[in-house]
RNA sequence: GGCCCGUUCGUCUAGGGGUUAGGACAUCAGAUUUUCAUUCUGGUAACAGGGGUUCGAUUCCCCUACGGGCUACCA
C-alpha cells in the first residue's frame, strides 16, 4: 500500500482560525492512524497578505493543541523547503512545462481589459463571465497574438501571467472520499492564472506541484476548495501525473452558532467566545483576540470537541483522548453537512477534562493564579479549596475567580437574600452560633455542622432559612461550595470576623429596606 | 445570476426500506445535597415539502424550497 502522507497547508495571513485547527487535526489523526507522515507546509504565495508572526503562531498553536508535525516547517525533511515563497523558481519550471506541452499560455491583458471583458459578458447575459475557451480568443494572449508578437512582449518586460488552457469540451470527474463523485463540465471551468505577474504561482499551481513533489497521498481540506478541485485534477492530468494524484476529502465547514453563514471572528466576538487557539494581536490594527488557551480551554477538551464537529465514531462514547481519536478516526465517518459551532458543548468537554485531572494539577492552576495576584496561601489550604471547588468549575481560572472569598472577606453581599432572610431570628441565630463555634475544640467541617445544627435546634429555627444567610455573611454570595467546608478552610478567626461584620452591617440594610 | 455541495430533536449527531427513530449538549421536572452547584432518575423535542419506485419510505430516485461554498494575478 502507498505510504500515507498528508499535509496541513495554511497561509500565514493572520491567526489560525479554529476551523483550520480542525482541518489540521483530521489530517493528523489520519496520518497517525496509518503510520503516515503529517506535513506542515506554508502557502505564502500572496505577498500582499503576508502577516509577520503568523507562521510562528501557527506552529505554536499546533504544538499547544497536541497536533504533531513530522515533516515540514519547523521540522525539516527530505522535500525542503516547505515554504512556497522559497520554492518560487520551481513553479516557474513547471509552468513552462505546461506552456511547452500546450496546456498553458501567456496572457498580457491588463486589469482594465479583464474588467471590460467581464462587463461585456455580463451585459450580454452570459452565465460565465470568465476567461475561458471562448473568451480567450478575444483577449491579448499567446493564443491570439502572432508568435513573434508574443516573443516581443515577453522580451520587453511587460507584465504577464500564465494561464491554464482548459479544454473546450468534456468533463472532469473526481472521486471525493466524503462526497463521492463530483462532475464538472470543462466549459464551466475558467482559464485560471497559474503564474502571477509578480512571478509567484497561484495556489492552484503551487498546491498541485507541491503535493505531487512531496508525494502527498491524501488532500484533506475545507469544503471551500471543492469548486476548484476539478481544476486541480485537470492540472494533474495536464502534467501527466494522474497516476500519482492524491485522493481528495473535502471537509464540511464550521457554521455560525446562530443565523446563517460560516463561523467568523465577528460571531465569536459578538457572542463572547474565542475563535483562535491562542491569543493573537493583529500587528496591523493592534486588536487583541483572546485565544482558547488563554480563555482556559484545555487542549485535550478543545481537540475532543473539534473532532466531533463533523465526525463521530458511531458509538456512544463521547470522551476521546488523542490516542483514542487516532484509533477510532476514519474519513468515511465524516459528515457532509456543515456543523454549527456550539461553545456550550466545548465548555462541557472542558468541565469533563478538568474534573478528571488529579488534584495536584488543579492545585497548581490555583497556585499559579495566586502567585499572579500576589496572594500567599499554604499548599494544604489550596488542596482543600480545590477539593471543594472541583465539581463546580468550568475553567482553571474559576478556582480563583469563584473562590475569592477564601482569600478576602467579601466586598459585596447578595442583597436579595439579606432583604428576604435577615431578620430577628437569623440575627439571634448568628449571635448564638458565634459563641458556639468559639467553643469548638477542633474547628472542622464536621464539628461546625454539629454546632450549626445544635444552635438551630436550640432556637427552634429551620436550618434551611439559616444556611443561605450564613453563606451570604461568609462569602457574599447565595451559592457556592459546601458551606461547612468553606468555614473550615477560612478558619475560625476569619469566620468570626465576617460574622461580626455581618451583624453590624446587615442590620443597617435590614433597617433601611 | 451561474456552478458545486448539503438538509434527522434548539445544537452535535446515530441509524437506515418495516425501529417505541438512539445518544450527547442545552432545556424542563423529580430525587439526593438541611442552600447553590455536582450527581442520579425521568420528561419535552427531529427525519424540510411535493412527487415517484415499493406491499411498505425517514431511508432509494426526481423536483421544489431552504442553507452553505465558489465565482480574483486570495488562499
Amino acid at each position: 500500500m502507498k505510504e500515507i502522507r498528508v499535509r496541513f497547508a495554511p497561509s500565514p495571513t493572520g491567526a489560525l482560525h479554529i476551523g483550520g485547527v480542525r482541518t489540521a487535526l483530521y489530517n493528523y489523526l489520519f496520518a497517525r492512524q496509518h503510520n503516515g507522515t503529517m506535513i506542515l507546509r506554508i502557502e505564502d504565495t500572496d505577498q500582499n497578505r503576508y502577516v509577520p508572526g503568523a507562521e510562528a503562531y501557527i506552529i505554536e498553536s499546533l504544538k499547544w493543541a497536541g497536533i504533531g508535525i513530522d515533516e515540514g516547517i519547523g521540522v525539516g525533511g527530505p522535500f525542503a523547503p516547505y515554504r512556497q515563497s522559497e520554492r518560487k523558481e520551481l513553479y516557474r519550471k513547471y509552468a513552462d512545462q505546461l506552456i511547452d506541452s500546450g496546456h498553458a499560455y501567456y496572457a498580457f491583458d491588463t486589469e482594465a481589459e479583464l474588467e471590460a471583458m467581464r462587463d461585456r459578458l455580463k451585459k450580454a447575459g452570459v452565465d460565465y463571465q470568465q476567461y475561458n475557451s471562448v473568451t480567450r480568443m478575444t483577449m491579448r494572449n499567446s493564443l491570439t497574438l502572432p508568435a513573434s508578437e508574443t516573443e516581443k512582449l515577453l522580451q520587453s518586460g511587460v507584465p504577464y501571467v500564465i494561464r491554464l488552457k482548459v479544454p473546450e469540451t468534456g468533463e472532469v470527474r473526481l472521486q471525493d472520499l466524503i462526497r463521492g463523485e463530483v462532475v464538472v463540465q470543462m466549459h464551466e471551468l475558467d482559464d485560471k492564472v497559474l503564474m502571477k505577474s509578480d512571478g509567484m504561482p497561484t495556489y492552484h499551481l503551487a498546491n498541485v506541484v507541491d503535493d505531487y513533489l512531496m508525494r502527498i497521498s491524501h488532500v484533506i481540506r475545507g469544503e471551500e476548495w471543492l469548486p476548484s478541485a476539478p481544476l486541480h485534477v485537470l492540472l494533474y492530468k495536464s502534467f501527466g501525473w494522474e497516476a500519482d494524484m492524491p485522493q481528495f476529502a473535502h471537509l464540511p465547514l464550521l457554521l455560525k452558532p446562530d443565523g446563517n453563514g460560516k463561523l467568523s471572528k465577528r460571531d465569536a466576538d459578538r457572542m463572547g467566545f474565542p475563535i483562535f487557539p491562542l491569543t493573537w494581536t493583529d500587528p496591523g490594527t493592534g486588536e487583541k483576540s483572546v485565544g482558547f488557551r488563554e480563555a482556559g480551554y484545555l487542549p485535550e477538551a478543545l481537540i475532543n470537541f473539534l473532532a466531533f464537529l463533523g465526525w463521530n465514531p458511531g458509538t456512544e462514547q463521547e470522551i476521546f483522548s488523542m490516542k483514542e481519536l487516532i484509533k477510532a478516526f476514519s474519513i468515511g465517518r465524516i459528515g457532509k453537512a456543515g456543523a454549527r459551532f456550539d461553545i456550550q458543548k466545548a465548555t462541557w468537554f472542558n468541565e469533563q477534562y478538568l474534573r478528571s485531572k488529579p488534584e495536584s494539577i488543579l492545585a497548581a492552576y490555583l497556585a499559579d493564579q495566586l502567585v499572579k495576584k500576589g496572594i500567599t496561601c499554604s499548599p494544604e489550604k489550596i488542596l482543600k479549596i480545590v477539593a471543594v471547588m472541583r465539581e463546580r468549575v468550568s475553567f482553571p481560572k474559576d478556582f480563583y475567580e469563584q473562590g475569592q472569598f477564601f482569600f478576602h472577606a467579601p466586598q459585596t453581599f447578595d442583597s436579595t437574600v439579606i432583604a428576604k432572610k435577615w431578620n430577628a431570628d437569623t440575627v439571634k441565630f448568628i449571635r448564638v452560633f458565634q459563641e458556639s463555634i468559639e467553643n469548638i475544640e477542633q474547628f472542622n467541617a464536621e464539628t461546625i455542622k454539629t454546632a450549626f445544627e445544635k444552635t438551630a435546634a436550640d432556637l427552634g429555627i429551620k436550618t434551611g432559612q439559616l444556611m443561605q444567610v450564613l453563606r451570604v455573611a461568609i462569602t457574599g454570595s447565595a451559592s457556592g461550595p459546601d458551606l461547612m467546608m468553606t468555614l473550615e478552610i477560612i478558619g475560625r478567626q476569619e469566620t468570626l470576623n465576617r460574622l461580626v461584620f455581618a451583624l453590624s452591617n446587615f442590620n443597617v440594610n435590614a433597617a433601611s429596606s
